[in-house]
DNA sequence: TATATACTGCACCGATTGGGTATACTTTGT
DNA sequence: ACAAAGTATACCCAATCGGTGCAGTATATA
C-alpha cells in the first residue's frame, strides 16, 4: 500500500513551481535538475500534470512549465490522481464486476474500505501547495 | 494506491471467522467455498494470519482455523500488515536512503505524508471485527 | 499402526505494473 | 533556418501480484 515513485516526483515538481514568483516558466532541465528527478521520466509526468490541468506547458525556445492555477488551488489530492489516477483502496468498489462475491453494496467491509477511502481522499486535499511550506 | 487482493481475501475470512462461535475450527476448504476465494492461495494468506497472531491453525484430521483473540481484539489494519506489511505511502518515510533528496526530516511533503499516513492507520485500527457486522 | 485429512514450506510461473529510456516529431524565439 | 524547448508513442527490464505445484508434517480415527 503506497503512492508511487512518480507520484513523490510530481510533489516535488509542483512544490518547486510553487515556491516561484507567479507565471515564471521552468525548463523541465531545471526541475529535473534541483529536484533529482530523471529528466524523461520527469517530462512524461509533467505531461500528466499538464493533462491535469495543474501546470501549464510553453514549447519552443524559452519554453518550460508553470503552475496552471494558483498553489493554493492545487492540493495532494489533485497531484495523487493526475500521477496515478484516483484511489481505489480496493479493487470491488470501483468495478463490482471484480468482487468475487458480488455484494459490494451490503458487505459491511466494503462499506468499511468505503469509508476508509474517503477519509484518505479527505486528508489528502487538505494539504495544499500554499499551505504546505508554511510550517 | 490500492490494497492487494489478498489483503481483501484476508478482510473476508477474518469476518467469517468472527461470525462463528468462539473457538470453532473450521477447514480452509470450507472457507475457500464460502467465501469464494482459491483454496490454495488462501492457504497462503492463513499461514501470514496465523504468523500474525490473528488466527490459530489445527493440523491432522479434524483441524482447520480459529481466531486467535477476540473479534474485538482485531481490526483491519492487524490484517493488512499480516498480509502485505506496514502502510508506507512513500518510500521515503521508511528509507531514508530511497530519498534521493535526502530530506525526509525537513520536507514539508514528508511531513505532510507522515501525518496523512498516521490518519490512514488510526482509520484502519478504528475498525474491528466485531462491530463491524453491527451497521 | 495405517491411513486419510488437514495444515506447512518453498519454489515456481505467467501477467501486470513500476520506473525509466529511445526515437521521432512539433512548436517557437531569434 | 536552426536551436531550444515540449510532445507522442513505443519500448524495455525488474519487481510485484495473484496463484499453483510439490513434497512434507501433524493428528484423529479405524
Amino acid at each position: 500500500m503506497k503512492l508511487n515513485q512518480a507520484t513523490d516526483y510530481a510533489f516535488r515538481a509542483v512544490y518547486y513551481l510553487a515556491g516561484l514568483p507567479k507565471g515564471q516558466l521552468v525548463e523541465a532541465k531545471l526541475i529535473a535538475e534541483i529536484e533529482k528527478i530523471p529528466l524523461r521520466f520527469l517530462l512524461k509526468i509533467l505531461r500528466s500534470l499538464a493533462a491535469a490541468g495543474i501546470v501549464e506547458s510553453y514549447r519552443g525556445v524559452s519554453g518550460g512549465y508553470t503552475l496552471a492555477k494558483e498553489p493554493r488551488e492545487i492540493t495532494m489530492k489533485d497531484v495523487v490522481e493526475a500521477v496515478e489516477g484516483p484511489i481505489e483502496l480496493n479493487r470491488c468498489l470501483t468495478d463490482p464486476g471484480e468482487c468475487n462475491k458480488n455484494h459490494t453494496a451490503h458487505c459491511p467491509l466494503h462499506q468499511a474500505l468505503f469509508s476508509i477511502r474517503q477519509t484518505l481522499n479527505k486528508e489528502l486535499a487538505s494539504y495544499n501547495f500554499a499551505d504546505l511550506g508554511k510550517n
